[in-house]
This record gives C-alpha cells, structure tokens and sequence, in this order.
DNA sequence: ACCTTTTTGTATCGGTTACTATAGAAATAA
DNA sequence: TTATTTCTATAGTAACCGATACAAAAAGGT
C-alpha cells in the first residue's frame, strides 16, 4: 500500500488496517451490507468496536474502503480482461467467461460485491456508492465499443448496456447457487448474442 | 378466492386477510424480505402485530403466502408468455421483453419478487422458499423447450439456464434503475443469443 | 343471561442494531 | 520522570428486531 501513515506519538494500534478491510471485504461480499453487522466485524478483525469505529469513523466508511480495496483486487479483472482481447469481440467473449469463473470462484462469496453487495439495502447513501463504480465499469465497456467500432453513441451504449445485464444476471445466478459450467455455458449464449447485434449494428 | 372460511364463533376480523397479504406483498417487493419489519407491515396493513400473528402465525409464513400470491397474481405472466408464443424462438422472444416492461413496469417495486426479495437474506428457510419457485419456473422453460425440439437433455438445460440468467440479469438492472427501453433492447440482444445458439444445437 | 370462541389493543419480552462516553493502558516526546 | 497522545476495553446509549402475555371486546351457541 502507498498510505503507509508514519507512526505517530500515541499508542501504536494492534491489529493491520489493510488486513482489517479485507477481512471486512470478505464479510459484506458474504452476506451484503446490511447482512453484517459491527459485531461480526469486530470479532472477525480482533478488535472491539470502538478500535474500529476510531479506525474507520462509521460501517459505512468501511464500507467505502473496503469497495475500493474491491476495485483494486477481487474487481481488477475487469479492466484487465477488457484490455486483453484481440478484437471487440474477443474482450467481450473474455469478460463474460472471466465473469463466469470469478463469480463463482470461491462458493462462500459467490458473486460480486459491488453488484450484489448492496442488493436490497436500506443504506441510500450505501447504494450509491456501488452504483457510481457500477456506472464507471459501464462507461468502461461503452468506450471500449466506441473505441473499437464505428458505432453511434445510442448503440454503444446499447451495447453497453447489454453487458452491463449480463454481469448482473451472471453475478447474481452465481449467488443462487449456479455451478461454474452452467454459469460458463450462458456466458458463451450472451457472448453470441453481443456478436450478432454487433454486426447487425455495423453494417 | 377458494378458501372463503366460513364466519366462526368468535370475534370477526376487522381487515381482510387477502388485501393484507396484497400489501405485504407490495413492501416485500419493494425492500426485500429483511427490509420490511414487522412494525411497517402492521402499520401498512392496519392491524397490530399480535392481530397479523394471529392470522398468519410469524413472519415467515405470511412470505410464504405472499410468494403463492406473487405467482398468482404479478408472476403469471411467465407460463402465459411461454404459452403464447406460435414458436420456441417467439415464446422466448415474448419472454424476455414482458420480462423487461414488467420487472420495470412499477418504479416503486422493480425487478421480480422471486428473483430478488431474497437476496442477502439472512433467513435461509425463507430464501430456500424463493429458490424453490425459481427452480420450477427454469424447469417450466427446459420443458418448454423439450417439447419444442429435438434436443439432448443437457442442451435443453444448458439452455434453460440461459434463460434464467437473463431473467436474473434483467430483474437485477431493472433493481439498479435501468429505464424500459434500455431493458427491453437488452432483451433483444439476449434473445438472439438464444436463437443464435438454438441454431447451432439443431444443426 | 351465560358460556365459549376468536380477535382486538396495550404493553412488553429478550435480543440485536449502529454507535459512543469514559477511563485505563501503552506508546512517544520533552 | 512527566506530559501528551492514541489506542484499548468496559459498559452503555436509544432504537429497532421478531414475537407474545394479558385481558377486554365482540361475535355465536345454548
């Protein structure tokens, strides 16, 4: 990590805050936001609540944290897989498969997090938080058409979109239960419908 | 209703047992199973909560009795649009874009109550209950299929899982805000992804 | 009128929620 | 050492969770 705070004068504290965020990462990605309670999460960390209030200021800025920690690790296969692929197509076909292994990797945090992290939850301010990523990781996939085609903005988006539905009935088939190949099979289904309405667009 | 239960001895009821499981319906639909309490579905209902305890014994049952009522009502559209279609491809094809206007008809209750109102539930008695109307409605559509054609069994399931991960993919987005049109288009790409595959698997 | 049955409202149960006031313990700085 | 800073643990806040004990109220049966 590059915040490395200096000690300072006080007490120095006990427990890893990283290793804190991510031990909370694996809670919520479990059992969403409101599934987790302070309690769970100091008891996992080893600490009391008020060390982790004095950390964190509040569940949801833990939260907040622990969905960039997210982005950084468990999520960065995203941007990777977008950027590997050989054509348009190919990226897509890799995001769908790696979407299918990724989700569906560890059976206890099926999933993802910042999709099904805050599924019917009573936080506002907790859902928009992985909202704005999951309106990011759209814009992501929609410059990648633009770049890639001569597609119109409506198209792309389109597009886009389209991926963006399939992520989420991908992560959330994966929370159901849904087993690897299924989940990989219905990968390679949606990846040929986003060929064909791509060619359908461009000619 | 069938079960009209004639008037007994004691005390009449003062609400009507049908319109209450109605609007518990309504708020599970909207915040999800762990999102409603007690106190808002009394308060919703008009009753106390011993009088909605007396009249569907916990929690748990009146879900229960609001999933019956949910495919009764909201979710009967499924079977009839699988009936509908004059072929496989345009059952389908009906299929996913009712998925579409319905899952995003009601801004206040998006998405599918089957699909999505257990989610990060932390009763797992309650889940296992959504989860058994999700497996029927998937073996309705691998019948569906069946029927229709001359597949193996794997393929007919292979894609009938498809299918399921598209519902779930469109109820989802439809959760995160995404307007009708955008879902419905979203529908089309993924139903040519079924045509598409069922092509290569009939050949 | 009296008894039985069922529903009603009041008031509450023990448990959990996120969060914190307080004080002591453990480190550094002067 | 003394003072300062910061963490830690104990204990507790008010609010909510699902679920109830109790008794009055309102009906039918006799």
């Amino acid at each position: 990590m590059v915040t490395k705070e200096k000690n300072g004068r006080g007490r120095p504290r006990k427990f890893d805050v990283d290793k804190a965020v991510s031990q909370a990462m694996d809670l919520f990605h479990q059992n969403g936001y409101d599934g987790v309670g302070i309690a769970e999460l100091s008891k996992t960390i080893g600490i009391t609540a008020p060390s982790l209030y004095a950390a964190f200021g509040s569940k949801r800025e833990l939260f907040r944290q622990v969905l960039q920690h997210y982005a950084q690790t468990q999520g960065s296969w995203l941007p990777k897989a977008l950027a590997e692929g050989d054509s348009l197509e190919r990226s897509i076909a890799l995001l769908f498969s790696k979407a299918a292994e990724v989700y569906s990797a560890d059976p206890q945090r099926p999933g993802c997090l910042v999709i099904d992290g805050t599924r019917n939850c009573g936080d506002a301010e907790v859902c928009e938080l992985a909202a704005q990523m999951r309106r990011v990781a759209r814009e992501t996939v929609r410059d990648l058409i633009s770049t890639a085609t001569n597609l119109e903005a409506s198209e792309a988006g389109a597009l886009a979109d389209y991926v963006a539905m399939v992520l989420v009935g991908l992560s959330g088939s994966a929370r159901d239960g849904v087993a690897v190949e299924t989940l990989r099979a219905s990968a390679e289904i949606a990846t040929e419908g986003f060929i064909q309405q791509l060619r359908q667009y461009d000619r």
